[in-house]
RNA sequence: GCCCUCAUCGUCUAGCGGCUAGGACGGGGCCCUCUCAAGGCCCAAACAGGGGUUCGAUUCCCCUUGAGGGCACCA
């Protein structure tokens, strides 16, 4: 068999959304099982409505998401261009053919194209057989001379000898129309693909750009991981039929097929996602992790324009990678590392103040931290063993102090990470500061 | 209204005639523990209803109901 051509044709019409990003996915997840060609066209024929910021969020989108095209706008190929608004000649030309064989009629201005009357049959390769009878004549060409949705889309599934069309199930009604048009201009039918959509997490529906949660671009900004979005996006109407749930993406360019996606559609669920991104999110290398983090603390502003240094941050990052559910979560968990102005709270302080001599345990770790070694959590464990068994206390006694003192909260990483990623300076600093105004 | 599609825990799903109906998220509990997360263990939670077919239906067929989509000079 020849060479699978899949497209993902989105309109530039409005922001990237969730839905459009599975089926980019889906298509990208196809063509890289069979070995075959990605191809990003961009229907642009609606005027009125398209915009070249929503032609850069779709671009960026999928570059964000992984989801590389191997023919298309920025990258070429042999069957450009691949702007529909740049495809006028070809347009002309089927339009013309279809003219030549006495399937169309104007009226009020407009082109109009005269259905068969026979039933149209699809096998669908998710749905199976699917058979539906196009009850009326349709525009193929607007007054103004633009050519609408349904010509263009199948006059360039032809031209760009697409192989298999992978789209919504909000197409397939609309499929009678393009068989019919396929046929009439002579043409083999593709194989057909509807995957079920996307439902809005609440209420009726399937998700629309208004949707919490709808937007790509929006978890970009937010900081989610996008090999988590898509690992998410490919469990949403696909499994691997085994109980796994994270995987690589290799491991599911291998596994993914069309019979394999499923036919009901599927409620967007932010939990579940949130679960995924958190699981990347533990899981990711130091070094990409430290970068990650780092670009997306720049891009929220939370250094005020000023540089960190970049071997602190990294520290920091890393010691509460562990701790924290999502990027996002970041800025409020690390303030006070790198501002020794962080509030007290109250509440935690009247209760460690409520027991024991906390104000001694401080000293005491005070008077030892000269002399302590801060290069290992080990060492600094065994630092604070050797005061509590010096002084007939636990170590409890010294920890819950000394990180209200540290932080001003009572939450935060792991306590002997927190002394050594401060540093002897600070942690002495902080500390006689705390024992001055507590 | 007409046409098309779909139907397993609250949600995402496994199951393709015989299973104690499995996993995950979320929820509840316990454990671990320097806090909070994370992690480990346990619990509750589903085959929409009715007819068939069959020795036997979650699984196959029909109807009902429910959900979703389409019926534009939008894509």
């Amino acid at each position: 068999m020849s060479q699978v051509r899949v497209r993902f044709a989105p309109s530039p019409t409005g922001f990237f959304h969730i839905g459009s990003a599975r089926t980019a996915l889906f298509n990208w997840l196809y063509a890289r099982h069979t070995g075959g060609v990605f191809i990003l066209r961009v229907e642009d024929t609606d005027k009125e409505r398209n915009s070249d910021e929503f032609l850069r969020v779709i671009y960026d989108s999928l570059r964000w998401l992984g989801l590389d095209w191997d023919e298309g706008p920025l990258k070429g190929g042999a069957f450009g261009p691949y702007r529909q608004s740049e495809r006028g000649d070809i347009y002309r030309d089927h339009i013309a053919r279809l003219k030549a064989s006495g399937r169309t009629y104007e009226k009020d201005g407009a082109l109009l194209f005269r259905i068969s009357g026979e039933p149209q049959v699809i096998e669908d390769a998710i749905r199976g057989r699917v058979e539906r009878t196009e009850e009326k004549d349709f525009v193929i060409v607007r007054k103004d001379g633009s050519p609408v949705f349904h010509l263009v889309n199948v006059v360039d599934d032809i031209a760009m000898k697409v192989t298999h069309v992978i789209r919504g199930e909000d197409h397939l009604s609309n499929t009678s129309k393009h068989t019919e048009l396929f046929k009439a201009l002579g043409a083999p039918l593709p194989i057909y693909a509807h995957i079920p959509l996307i439902l809005k997490q609440n209420g009726p529906g399937k998700m629309s750009k208004r949707d919490q949660g709808a937007l790509i671009e929006e978890y970009q900004k937010r900081g989610f991981i996008p090999e988590a979005l898509v690992n998410f996006l490919c469990l949403l109407g696909w499994s691997p039929k085994d109980d796994r749930e994270i995987l690589a993406m290799d491991e599911v360019v291998k596994l993914f097929d069309l019979p394999g996606i499923n036919q009901s559609n599927a409620r967007f669920d932010e939990k579940k996602l949130s679960h995924v991104n958190m699981v990347y999110l533990h899981a990711m290398q130091p070094d990409r992790c430290a970068d990650f983090v780092a670009g997306y603390l720049k891009s929220v502003d939370f250094f005020k324009g000023a540089a960190p240094e970049t071997g602190y941050l990294r520290e920091v990052i890393l010691l509460c990678q562990p701790k924290v559910r999502a990027v996002e979560d970041l800025p409020g968990f690390i303030g006070y590392f790198f501002s020794d102005d962080y509030p007290i709270d109250p509440k935690a302080k009247e209760k460690i103040f409520s027991k024991g001599d906390p104000k001694a345990r401080l000293s005491e770790l005070l008077a030892a931290a000269p002399g302590a070694d801060f290069s290992s959590d080990a060492a600094l464990e065994a630092l604070i063993q050797g005061l509590a068994a010096a002084n007939n206390a636990s170590t409890g006694d010294y920890i819950h102090p000394a990180r209200l003192a540290l932080s001003g909260t009572p939450v935060g990483p792991s306590f002997y990470g927190l002394l050594r990623v401060l540093g002897r300076e600070r942690v002495a600093q902080r500390i006689s500061r705390f024992l001055a105004t507590a």
